[in-house]
DNA sequence: ACTGCCATGTAATTTGTTACATGATTAC
DNA sequence: GTAATCATGTAACAAATTACATGGCAGT
């Protein structure tokens, strides 16, 4: 995922490793904010392998490192964003793509998104069965907490439902 | 989170390895779902700091180890379930709480689960203000990703504000 | 015979974190 | 002068995963 953020940022305009985490704490603090431990060997991982170069620049005295996305990068990065994902709830690439969804046409995101609500269903039908086997009638914590999951997917299948709608109302194709 | 889930299953009844991952794929899949490539290291690490036992038993001719929690590890989950958590977006610690929420005073839950609201309307507030900063009346990806986590957040403020509520009025204090 | 389930375990890898170390600039 | 911010980086550690390896039992 931070691979890709950086990638993405990049794609926006050149920048430091200390810009991307503050574009980080500023920006996506709800779906990644990395460390500058493992910020700055992965701009190192990711100039070895050629997907960002960067030029070391003075300013005033300050030594820094400006990156730049290569082709490759660009490359990488577009081929990543435009595969749809999975909902799981123990990581958020769903949210991770939609911030960069501006740089995808408008009918690869909704097909991108109808996809991604298909895989949310599916976790919330696996969730009602075992609610059904496991909390039949019963009041408890241990149903408590398979119910705040229920609820925290159906949250993002209605949201990720108006976000298509609005999409579709904007500009209709 | 894994170390108290173990603990917290031994806590109900004396189980294998196995047992724990059937376990976490029937009831606490949404929170915890973990290997048996850390299950089974983290049971070796638990029962050599003392918080679990085992006997080794078969069966057939299968052999099982079957794990006991100890006083000590009574103790460790106790202190941990007792003391109230932070909310975060990338970590189901309150969900796992939650589950095992039945061995704590009433008062205590209760207590707890409104200082975790209480942390979660802090990091409400503070996207807020990232949003009014960013994202004003523009509308844009970035800024739904970033609105996401809003109605996400909120969802999570909500849902333990009815928790409450039902706890409270099931049996009055 | 073969597949699926029961049962345990290790090794290599992934993907991060925190703590530390360095040093300049800016604002009070 | 001292604290906050700008800027980069490494080392030790943490917590998990996947893939592999072993072997018995139960049903078809």
């Amino acid at each position: 995922m931070l691979e890709f953020a950086i990638l993405g940022f990049l794609l926006e305009r050149d920048m430091t490793g200390y810009d991307m985490k503050q574009m980080m704490v500023m920006r996506t603090s709800n779906f990644i904010d990395a460390s500058f431990g493992s910020i700055y060997p992965m701009l190192k991982r990711l100039e070895k392998i050629g997907l960002i170069t960067f030029v070391e620049i003075v300013e005033g005295n300050r030594f820094k490192k400006m990156y730049t996305i290569t082709a490759m990068g660009r490359e990488h990065f577009m081929e990543w964003l435009q595969t749809p994902c999975t909902f799981s709830p123990f990581d958020f690439e769903y949210l991770g793509k939609l911030f960069f969804y501006k740089h995808l046409k408008k009918n690869d995101v909704i097909l991108n998104i109808e996809l991604f609500r298909g895989t949310v269903q599916e976790a919330i039908e696996k969730l009602s069965e075992i609610e059904s086997i496991t909390c039949e009638g019963k009041e408890s914590f241990e149903c408590a907490s398979l119910q705040f999951g229920k609820a925290y997917y159906e949250m993002v299948l209605n949201w990720h439902e108006k976000l298509i709608a609005d999409l579709t109302k904007t500009n209709p194709s």
